[in-house]
Parts: C-alpha cells; structure tokens; sequence
DNA sequence: ATAGCCCCCGTACCACAGTACGGAGTCAAG
DNA sequence: CTTGACTCCGTACTGTGGTACGGGGGCTAT
C-alpha cells in the first residue's frame, strides 16, 4: 500500500492539491511531518478532515468557522458548539426559505413565460412579492447566509 | 413631491449609495439622464428594477446572470429565458436539499452535544453522511450555487 | 457669499475562496 | 545520470460583490 500524497488526497476529496494547501495554510488541515521518504504522507484522517470541511462549507460555514469548530472539537466546549449549530440552524431556515419561495417564482416564470402567450414575458415580473429574509442584513456581506 | 434621489433609492431599496452606482457601472440599473436641477433622478421604475436585482440575487443568479436577464426581457427571448429558469430551479433544488441535510446534521449536533453526554462531543463526526450535490462540481467556482 | 449637504466620478481597497506560477528539491525509471 | 513526475513553498493573481476615499461641483438656507 503505497503512502498517500498531497495529490491522491486531493483528488479523492474532490479538490486541487492547491486547494489542500491553501487549508493548511488556514490551519483547517494539518501539515504532517515531513520525514518519510518522498515527502509527506497523508492518512484517512486527513481526508476526513477534508471531507468535513467540505460538508461543513455546504452547511454555509465559512473557512474560518469551520476552523472555529475544529478548536471546539478540541476543547470540547459543549456550549459553545451547540450555540454555533442553533446560530447556523435559524440561518439555513432562513435561506431555504427564501431559496424555496424564489423556486417557486422561477416555476411560475417557467410556467407563463410559454411561447405565443397574451402580455410580454413576465421575466421582470417574476419576483413581485418580495420573500426577502427577515434577517436585517446587519453590515457588510450579509451575502453567504446559509 | 420632491424626487428621488441616489441616496432615497438606495434606502428604498435596501442597499448603499455605492451599490447602486455599482449596479449602474454594471449596467444593471439606467444612469438617469442628467439634466434636472440637483442632480439626476429616480423613479418607482428604478426602484422595481433594484428591488428585482436583490430578489434575483436571492435566488442564486449572479449580477452577469440578472443582467441577461433583462436583457432577455427587452428582446422578449422566451425560449432562452425558459432555459434560465430550468436551470436555476435544478440548481435551487440541488441546493435545498443540501442545505436540509445539513440542517439535520446540525440538529442531530445540537440535540447529541449535551453538557455531560456520554462520547466526546460529535462536533467533528456530524456530517458523517454526506449529502453531497449531484452537479459534477464542474469547473471553477461551483460555489455560489444557489 | 459662505456653510453644509448631497451628488458625481474614478480609483482603490476589502473579504472570501480559491487558482496559478515559478523555482527548487527529490525520487524512480530508463 | 538524465528525464519526467511529483513535491514543497512563497507570492501573485482571479472572480464576485461590494465598500471606501477624495476631489470637484452644485443646491439651499442662513
């Protein structure tokens, strides 16, 4: 069994072997020592890691609270974990709900936009009631929610 | 009835000054012809058509995206605005499921990760299952999805 | 006519999440 | 012992969506 290398853990986490260096370097992957021969070696934890990180992104964690909850894991600070999860919980509700209505509007967009129908197209139209979050879009980038 | 001004839509609207003078370098929103005493300005039309950026932008089309999209709308392109919107329905029910997915993991967490449970605190091992997207990931920048 | 706003404009800067590049080293095969 | 594939490393660049800054002009009230 040959030794895993950066690239052979890139390619089964499904990103570049820039990408894992650019999580080393943000502290979210470990570097492993680099004795071995033929540099460094990675593992399955490594690419646990990797695929954690990856599902964590789809929970809308950003890099740097996912490095965050791997410090929780570390310190095991119950609390505080469970405050991140509740914060990202009512986040996700929110965004699905504002993806779930803009479905629906896209659907019906679909559905009228039909070659040949009475009045113009209604693509401007298609957003008319205004599903926004109730989230107050507190500061800057409150684009990435959830 | 005095008239609108950049700063007025942008209040209306929900966003700064500068993004509004952003959308209009993108060609997202008209530049007002500029006579007038004081300055350009604005209507109840520009402020439909800002309101229109942010609630396309909620449902994951990106700036160039929306911008096509009015194109479309001028040149009353029916088939190609149909398209648009198939595709961002696929694309918004890839991206409902993953986020609801990853809402259960989160509340398995929140629900497991109780001051004094048994095992360590399962921050690390919540999203064991990886409800991963079936869209190929393809190229760069999948992220933004959504 | 001067002060205090606001507007317009260009340019520069920010965060986020990568992606690319170039140099230097190492290893195994031919 | 050279070639090719790969690694490591730092630095720079990309795209997306803004945000900030500073200069110059104009309106309005005092």
């Amino acid at each position: 069994m040959k030794a895993m290398r950066i690239s052979d853990l890139a390619r089964a986490g499904g990103v570049g072997g820039e990408t894992v260096r650019f999580y080393q370097r943000k502290g979210l992957l470990a570097v492993p020592r680099g004795d071995a021969p033929g540099g460094r070696h990675y593992d399955e934890e490594d690419l646990r890691r990797l695929r954690y990180i990856k599902q964590a992104q789809n929970a809308g964690f950003t890099l740097a609270e996912i490095a965050q909850l791997i410090e929780l894991s570390h310190t095991d600070d119950r609390p505080a974990a469970r405050a991140m999860a509740r914060e990202r919980i009512a986040a996700l509700d929110d965004r699905i709900a504002v993806l779930q209505a803009a479905r629906q509007a896209l659907v019906k967009l679909e559905h009228d936009c039909v070659q040949g129908g009475d009045g113009p197209c209604p693509i401007l139209n298609v957003f008319e009631q205004p599903f926004v979050s109730r989230t107050p879009a507190s500061g800057p980038a409150a684009r990435r929610e959830g």
